[in-house]
DNA sequence: CATGAATGAGGATTCATTCAT
DNA sequence: TATGAATGAATCCTCATTCAT
C-alpha cells in the first residue's frame, strides 16, 4: 500500500528496534537511539521529517536537523550511522506508522467499497495531520535513493497490492463488481487516485493544481470531494 | 494538464524568447542564451534535464551540466543568472514541449473518451521516450521550489484543468457521461490517473511499485494496461 | 641503549609509580592509574600501544583504546590527563621495558662482542614478540612530540652511548679493538645499526625494505643475519 | 636506495608528467597542477612538505598547506584527488629527486668506497638543506600508507640495493672486499647506517640523539664523522 | 570511582559562482 | 563572447573531552 495514512509516528516505540534487527540496517541506525526517551526520538524525528520534506535528501542540512531537534551533532551521529542512515529511518518510520492505520482499515468489517470510504476519509484527515511525512513521500519517490527507499517500502506497497486485487476479486465474486477487469491493474489505478489525492493535501505543488483544478475553497469541502471519488471509483469498478 | 507528454523539446525554439519576455524570468535567463545554435542549446538542455532528473535540485552539478553540455560554466553563467534560473528554464521548456504535443491532441476531432484514448497511447509512448524529462516533471512536485515552478506550469495545468471539465460538460449535455458528476473533480481524478501512469512509465519507484501492483511483465502490455484504464475510466464518467 | 628490545610490559609494575612521582609528569598520568589492578594496566596498555603503533598519534582514537582495553573512555581521563598524557606514558613504558631487557645484557658477563652478540639474539626476538612496541618506537620519532618523547627516552639513550664507548674504549686497552676510531662515535653507529635492524623484523616499511635487499626468506635466516651483521661489526670495531 | 638525498625538487618538472601517465596514480594528481607555473608548484610542494613533516599525515592540514602555498582549498582539490593523492606525491616526488642525485653518485667514476665517500658527504649537505623532506622520508616509513608509500618507492630503493651488492661483489673479485660476507646482507647494513645518518642530521628526535651520543657540537665536526663512518664501513668491508 | 552519552570545535571535501585571459 | 582556473563558504562527519548519573 502507499503512503497515504502518516499519523503521529512516536505512537510506534517498536519500530525502530524492530527496524535495527534487521540485517541491511544493522548499521544504519544504531541501538543507542533506541534508548532514548519518546520525547527526544519523537523531537529529532519531526526535525528529520520536517527538514528532508522541505528541502528534499540532498538540501537537507543535518546540523540544521540537529539544531532543531535540540541535540548536538555528534549526538546524531551516535544515533545514525550517517545521513543517509537517518534519511531511511525516517522513510522506514513513515511506513511502519502508515503500516498501522491501513491495518486498522484492512481489518475492519465491510466490501471494498465500505473501505474506500474509509481510506479516502483517513487520508483526508491524515495527509493534514501529517503534512511533512506526506511531503516525504512524495520526495522519496524521487530518483537518488529510490532503490534504497524501495526496499524499505515495497512489502507494505504488496500488502496493498495484494488487498485491494484480492477485495476486488470477492467483489467479483459477490457480483457487486464488473467481471471483465483486471483486478490487479485495477487496484493499481485506484491506488494512483489515492496517492494523487494524499498529495493534493500536503504538497504545495499538488495543493496549488488541485486549487487549479477544483477551486479556490476545494481544502472546505471534503465531503464533496469524499463524495465525488467515491462516484467515480464506484462507477469505475461497479455494475 | 499535466505534464505528461514531454516530446523532443529542441522543436520549440521560441519557448526561450517568449520566456525571456516574460517579467518573471527577465533575470533568469540571458539573451545570449537564444543566440546560440540549435544544437548546442538542445545539448545544454539534454545536459541539464538529465542531471536535474537524476540527482535533483539540490544535488545536482552545474559543472557537470557543463562538462556534459561540451561548454564551459563561464557560459553557463552567460546564458542562466544562476543554478535556478537554469532549473525554471528547463521546467518551462518541458511544460512547453508538453503544451503543443497536448494542443495537437485538443485541436483533433473527437469526443472525451477518444481523447483520452489518444492521450494515453500517448503517454505510454513519450514517458519512455522522455524518461529524464518525466523523471524532472515529479521532481519538481517536490518542495523547495514549488512555488516559482508553479507560476511557470500553472497556466498550462490551467489549460488541461479547463479542456477535461468542459469536455466532461459536453458529454453530461451529449448524454454520454453522467450527470451527476462534477465536471472539475472528475477532471481533477483524471488527470490523477495520467500523471501517475505518466510516472510509472519513467520513475524508478513508480515502475518498481508499477511491477509489483501488476506483475514483472508489466512494461510488455501496453495494450492490456491502455484497455483496462480505459475501462476505468469509462466506468467512472460513463453511463 | 635504544628501544630495540622491547619484553611484556606488565613485568614492570613499578615503572608507572616512579613516573609519576617525577615532576615533569604529574599532570600527565594520574595516581589512580597505579591503583589498577594489573590485568587491567596490561589491557589499557595493550590496547594503548596497539592503536598507537597502527595509525600513530594522531591517527588513534582515544575511545577505541578505551573499547578495546574494556574500560569507559571516562576512566581512561581518570588515568591519564589525556591524549598526550597517555602517549607519553606508553612510550615510558616501553622504554622502561627496554631498559630492563637491557640491563640484564649489561650486567652479564663478556666484552663486547659478546654482548653485541646477545643484543643482536635479542632483537630478533624481541622485535617481532613485540612488534607494535616496536613500531611505536619508529613512530615515536616522528616530529610532533619529539622533544617530549626526547625527555622520556634520553636518559636511556645515554645508558646505551656510555655503555657501548665504555665498552668500546675497554677493548681498545685490551688490544681487541683498533686505536684509530672514536669510541662515541662508533657507539653511534653501532646503535644505529641496532635500530634499524629492530625496525626491520617489525615495521611494514622496513620489512618490505629487508626483503627487497636480502630476498622474500630473510625473515627465515635469523642465523645468516645474526652471524653477518656481527661479522660486519667485528671488522668494524676489530682488529 | 633509500631516501637520503633530497635536493630541490622543482628541478625536476617532468617528474609528475610521468607520473600521471602511470597507471597507479591517475586520480590521484591531476593533469591541471601540471599546467601551474614552477613557482606555485614550488609553493605548494614546500608547503606541503613542511606540513607533513611537522605533523605527520593525520596530523597535516590541508587547510593550512593551502593558505601557506596562497592557493584556495578549492584549488587544491583540484590539483590533487585527496589528501592522501598529495601526501603520496610528495612522497614521490622527494623519491624522484633523491634518485637524480643518487644517479649522478652512480654514474660517477670509482669503486665501492669511493662511492661511499661521495654518499656520505651527500648526506651530511642534503640532509640538511632538504629538513623536511628527510623529515618526511622518516615519517612515510610508520604505519598507516605503508604499503602505497612502498610501491611508489621500492623501486628506489631496489636500484640500490642492487648497486650497493653488485659494487661488493665486484670488489671481492679485486680483492679489496671480504670474500666471505654475504654482499645482500651487507648492503643493507650499509644503507643502514646511509639511513640513520641521514636522520640524525634532520629529524629532532634523532638529532638530539645524535648529540647524547657524540656531544653537542657533533654537528660541527663533518669531517670527522665522515671520517670515522668512513673508517667503521671499511672495517666492515675491507680486507 | 566508573560509565558512556553528549558535546561541538575542527577538518576534509564539494560546488556554485566569478573573473582574468 | 568563451573559457576554465580559482575561490571559499558551506556541509558532512569525527573524535578528544566532559559530566551527570
Amino acid at each position: 500500500m502507499h503512503g497515504f495514512l502518516l499519523s503521529r509516528f512516536h505512537q510506534h516505540r517498536h519500530c525502530i528496534s524492530n527496524y535495527i534487527d534487521g540485517v541491511i540496517t544493522i548499521r544504519r541506525i544504531y541501538e543507542s537511539f533506541n534508548k532514548l526517551s519518546d520525547e527526544k526520538k519523537d523531537r529529532i524525528f519531526q526535525s528529520a521529517i520536517i527538514e528532508f520534506a522541505e528541502h528534499g535528501y540532498d538540501g537537507a542540512n543535518i546540523n540544521t536537523i540537529a539544531e532543531n531537534a535540540r541535540i548536538s551533532v555528534g549526538s546524531m551521529y551516535q544515533y545514525f550511522e550517517n545521513k543517509e542512515g537517518l534519511y531511511l529511518a525516517i522513510v522506514h518510520l513513515g511506513v511502519e506508522t502508515l503500516k498501522q492505520v491501513l491495518d486498522g482499515i484492512i481489518a475492519s468489517e465491510g466490501d471494498l467499497f465500505i473501505k474506500i470510504e474509509r481510506i479516502i476519509e483517513a487520508i483526508q484527515i491524515h495527509s493534514r495531520e501529517n503534512i511533512h511525512l506526506t511531503k516525504l513521500y512524495n520526495e522519496m519517490t524521487t530518483e537518488g535513493h529510490s532503490e534504497l527507499v524501495w526496499n524499505i517500502v515495497s512489502d507494505m506497497e504488496g500488502v496493498t497490492a495484494n488487498l485491494y486485487a484480492t477485495l476486488t476479486e470477492e467483489g467479483q465474486k459477490d457480483g457487486i463488481i464488473k467481471k471483465d477487469i483486471d483486478p490487479k491493474l485495477f487496484a493499481f489505478f485506484l491506488d494512483n487516485l489515492f496517492i494523487l489525492l494524499q498529495f493534493s493535501y500536503a504538497c504545495e505543488y499538488y495543493k496549488e493544481r488541485f486549487k487549479m483544478f477544483v477551486g479556490e475553497d476545494v481544502f472546505d469541502t471534503d465531503e464533496l470531494v469524499a463524495e465525488q471519488i467515491l462516484k467515480f471509483i464506484r462507477g469505475a469498478f461497479g455494475l
